[in-house]
RNA sequence: GGAGAGUUGGCAGAGUGGUCGAAUGCGCCGGUUUCGAAAACCGGUGACUGUAACAGGUCCGAGGGUUCGAAUCCCUCACUCUCCGCCA
C-alpha cells in the first residue's frame, strides 16, 4: 500500500507516477471519499470526546457519594449519535483502503519507463550459449524420450499444467532444490525455514495477492478460508508482519523450498508445452527484511545469489531491469534473471527480484525499532527466487544434452546425485 | 472428536463496571555514586491517529451487545495450553 499521506498532500505527482505502472487513478473518487472521512472523523471524535469527559464526571461525583442525574441525562442521547456517525466512517474508511488496497507501488526513480517487457533493459550477461554443433531437442522431447517425463500421466491425475518426473530425472529435480537451500544457507547466510502452503487472506493480503488477485490463487476452503501460496514469498514475508523488530535483527534472511500453486487463469494459450507454466511448481525462495536506507543495496546482493546458482550451475544467463509496466504490484524496482533455452534460442525467466521498499510492510505493519529516533518505523521487505526448480531443471536439460539425446549431471549436483554423471536410456 | 484452563505493554504478571493506557517485578534508557564497573538509589520507558505544538480520539486476542460509562458483565468467533481418544 502507498502512504496515505502523499495522497492528501498531492495525487497529482502520484497520478502521471501511477499512469507508467499501467493504473488510473480516480482522483476525483479518492478527494470525495477523504474529504467524507475526514468530516466524519471529526464529528465522531468530538462527540466521543464529550461522552468521555462527562462520564468521568458521573464517576467522580458517584463516587462522592452525589446524584449525577442530571449529567446522566445530558449524555443520554450521545451514544446513538456516536454509533451513527462511528458506523458511517467505518464505512467510508473501509471504501478508502479498499481503494488504496487495490493500487500498485510506484517505480523508484531508476526504473526505466515502459508500458509492457518492450521497455524492459538488459544489464548483463553471463556465459555463452553453446555452440549448435547439433540440433537442440526441448526438455520435453528430452524427458519423454528418456521416458523420465509424463504429461499424459500428469493430466489423468489432475488435468494440464502438470507433470509427472520418474527416475533419474525426480532425483535431478530435487537435487537442485537441494543444491540451492545449501548454497543459500551455508555460504549466502540465510536462515532455512519450512512454512505452511496454506495461508489465511491476511496473510496473502500482506504480500499483495489479495484482494486484487484472487483469481490467481487456489482457494481451498470457505471457512476457513485458506489459499495455497502462489510462492513461499508470502509466508516469508509475513515472518515480519504485526512486529516491531529490534535493529540488530536487520538484515534478516529467509530461505524455503516450496511447492508453489498458480490458476494462470489469463494465459490460456501461453507455454502450454512443457514445464514452463504450470499450475503447480517448486522454487526455491529468498526473503529479506532490511532497514530502509539499505534496501536498495541488497537487492543487488539478492540478485547475486541468485545468480550465484546460475554460475556454479554455469548455465548462460542474462539480467533486465524490468520497466514500470512490467513490473508486478508490489514491486519498486525488480530484476529478472533469464536463462537461455538453446531449444528456443532465447533466454526465458528464471528467477525474479523485486525491492519492494514499504510497500508490503506497510500492509502488514511491519515495522523496525530505528536506533537513531527510537521510534518504530516500517521495514523494508525484498523477495526473490533463488531460483525456480522447475525452470532450472529445464535450463539444465537442455543445455546439458548430448547428441545421443543422454544429459550430462552438471558437476555440483553430482555429490546430490549419489555418484550419477549421466541421465541416459 | 471429548473435557477443562487461558489470551492484558519487550517479557512476566495484577486488575473492584467509574479520574485505568492500566499496579508490581524484570528488561531497557538517563542520572547520582565510582579511577572504571557491579550493586544501590533517583527518574524515565507501549502503539496508532491527530496537531505548528498542545488538546483530542482509538487500542487490554477479534467482532457484536448491555450501560451515562467496559480490560472488568453477556454473546459469537479465532488462537494457545493441559488431560483423554484417534492418528502420520
Amino acid at each position: 500500500m502507498l502512504d496515505p499521506k502523499s495522497f492528501r498532500q498531492d495525487p497529482s505527482v502520484l497520478v502521471e507516477k501511477l499512469k507508467w505502472r499501467g493504473y488510473t487513478l480516480d482522483v476525483e473518487k479518492y478527494h470525495e471519499l477523504e474529504d467524507r472521512r475526514k468530516n466524519l472523523q471529526e464529528q465522531a471524535e468530538e462527540l466521543q470526546a464529550r461522552r468521555n469527559r462527562i462520564s468521568r464526571e458521573i464517576g467522580i461525583a458517584k463516587s462522592r457519594g452525589e446524584e449525577a442525574n442530571g449529567l446522566m441525562h445530558e449524555v443520554s442521547t450521545l451514544g446513538d449519535d456516536i454509533k451513527l456517525r462511528s458506523s458511517a466512517l467505518t464505512q467510508v474508511q473501509s471504501e478508502l483502503q479498499a481503494m488504496l488496497s487495490e493500487i500498485p507501488n510506484l517505480a523508484h526513480e531508476s526504473v526505466p519507463l515502459g508500458m509492457d517487457e518492450e521497455g524492459n533493459i538488459e544489464i548483463r550477461r553471463w556465459g555463452a550459449p553453446r555452440a549448435a554443433d547439433f540440433a537442440f531437442k526441448d526438455h520435453v522431447d528430452l524427458g519423454e524420450s528418456l521416458g523420465m517425463m509424463d504429461y499424459g500421466y500428469a493430466s489423468k491425475l489432475a488435468g494440464s499444467r502438470f507433470v509427472v518426473l520418474r527416475g533419474l530425472l525426480a532425483g535431478l529435480h530435487r537435487a537442485l532444490s537441494q543444491f540451492m537451500l545449501d548454497t543459500h544457507i551455508r555460504d549466502h547466510g540465510y536462515c532455512e525455514a519450512n512454512v505452511p502452503l496454506l495461508v489465511n487472506q491476511g496473510t496473502l493480503f500482506g504480500t499483495g495477492q489479495l484482494p486484487k488477485f484472487e483469481e490467481d490463487q487456489f482457494k481451498t476452503s470457505e471457512d476457513p478460508p485458506l489459499y495455497l501460496i502462489p510462492t513461499a514469498e508470502v509466508p516469508l514475508t509475513n515472518a515480519v508482519a504485526d512486529r516491531i523488530v529490534e535493529d540488530p535483527e536487520l538484515p534478516m534472511r529467509l530461505v524455503a523450498h516450496t511447492a508453489c500453486f498458480r490458476r494462470e487463469a489469463g494465459s490460456y494459450g501461453r507455454d502450454t508445452r512443457g514445464m514452463i507454466r504450470q499450475h503447480q511448481f517448486e522454487k526455491v525462495e529468498l526473503v529479506h527484511a532490511v532497514r530502509p536506507d539499505e534496501s536498495y543495496e541488497a537487492l543487488e546482493i539478492m540478485t547475486g545469489h541468485a545468480e550465484t546458482i546460475l554460475q556454479k550451475l554455469e548455465l548462460p544467463y542474462r539480467v533486465i531491469t524490468l520497466c514500470t509496466g512490467d513490473m508486478g504490484f508490489a514491486a519498486s524496482k525488480t530484476y529478472d534473471i533469464e536463462v537461455w533455452l538453446p531449444s528456443q534460442q532465447l533466454y526465458r525467466e528464471i528467477s525474479s527480484c523485486s525491492n519492494t521498499e514499504d510497500f508490503q510492510a506497510r500492509r502488514m505493519k511491519a515495522r523496525w525499532r530505528n536506533p537513531a529516533t527510537g521510534k518504530p518505523e516500517l521495514l523494508h521487505t525484498l523477495n526473490g527466487s533463488g531460483v525456480a526448480v522447475g525452470r532450472a531443471l529445464i535450463g539444465v536439460m537442455e543445455n546439458y544434452q548430448n547428441q545421443d539425446g543422454s544429459i550430462t549431471v552438471p558437476d555440483v549436483l553430482r555429490p546430490y546425485m549419489l555418484g550419477v554423471t549421466r541421465l541416459s536410456k
